[in-house]
DNA sequence: TCTTGACCCTATAGCCACTACAGGGTGCAT
DNA sequence: ATGCACCCTGTAGTGGCTATAGGGTCAAGA
C-alpha cells in the first residue's frame, strides 16, 4: 500500500500543508520518496498520523501529542504516565469550561439588560466603558 | 492628569508592551509625546483602555472591540448593533462551551476506564491508535 | 558631578498551530 | 501537445501578544 500526500490526508482528515508541516516540526517521519520526488506513505505512517489527528481532536497540544507518541511505543512500561498527562489535560480543559461559563454568565446578564434604546443608555456599552460611581 | 505609559499599564492591567502593540494596530491611538520623547497619556486614553480591556477580558476579538468602540461613539443611535456583536459573541462562548464539554466527557470517559496496567493494554492508547475492530 | 537604577524608546523576532501563497515540477488523460 | 490535478520547496501571514536587543531619559542619592 503506498498513499501520496492527498490521499493520506483525505483519510485521516488532514490538509497536505498540516501533513508536511507536522513533517516539518519533526512530529511525523519525513517518508520515503517516489522517482519524481513525491512522498510515499505505507501503513505504518497511515497509523500514526491518523494517532496524532485523534489526540489533536481531543485538545491535545503538539507536545502532548508528540509525548503520547513516544510513551505509546514503550509499551511493556506502566501507563502511569499516559494517565497523568491525560488527566493534567483534562484538568485544563475544565478550567476553560469554567472560564467561558463565567463569561458567558456575564454576557447573558448584559444582554437579558438591553431594552433597545439608544447607544447613550446601552448598558453593554455602560458595562464596558470606566467606572462612573466607584 | 498626565500618565506615562507605565502609569498607564499599571491602572489598567496591561502591560506596556501590550499597550505600545494595541497603538501599533490602531486599536489606540497615538498620543502625545513629552519633551523626552515619551508617551503622555490623559484621562481620554485611560477610558478608551479601560474599555478596551474589559472588553477584551470578557472574550472579545480585537476587530469586535474595534467595531464596539466605533459604535460607542455614536450615543444617538440604536445599539441593536451593539446587541447583535454581543448576541452573536455569546453564542460562540457558548458553541466553544458545548465542545469543550464534549472533550471532557470524552476525556473523563477514557480516564475512568485506566486500569493502571501497562501501555500495551492502556485504553487511552489505545483510543488514540488506528480503528482496530472496524 | 557622577552614577545608579527605573523607566522609556524603536525595531525585530518568537510563540502556537497552522494556512496561504508563489513559482515551479510531475503524471495522466485527451 | 495541452490541460489539469496533483505534487514540490520556501516563505510569509494569521491573532494577540511577549521577549529581546540596543539604545535614550530622568530623578535620586553619594
Amino acid at each position: 500500500m503506498t498513499l501520496s500526500i492527498g490521499e493520506l490526508g483525505r483519510r485521516t482528515g488532514t490538509k497536505v500543508e498540516t501533513i508536511r508541516y507536522y513533517e516539518r516540526i519533526g512530529l511525523l517521519i519525513a517518508p520515503a520518496r517516489t522517482e519524481g520526488n513525491y512522498r510515499a506513505y505505507g501503513e505504518a505512517e497511515l497509523n500514526r498520523l491518523s494517532f496524532v489527528r485523534r489526540a489533536r481532536d481531543l485538545g491535545f497540544s503538539i507536545e502532548q501529542v508528540c509525548d503520547l507518541l513516544a510513551l505509546s511505543d514503550r509499551r511493556d512500561q506502566s501507563c502511569a504516565e499516559v494517565d497523568e498527562l491525560a488527566g493534567a489535560h483534562l484538568a485544563e480543559v475544565e478550567r476553560k469550561i469554567a472560564d467561558l461559563e463565567a463569561l458567558r454568565r456575564e454576557l447573558s446578564a448584559l444582554l437579558s439588560q438591553c431594552r433597545k434604546g439608544t447607544i447613550s443608555t446601552c448598558l453593554i456599552i455602560d458595562a464596558l466603558g470606566p467606572a462612573q460611581a466607584e
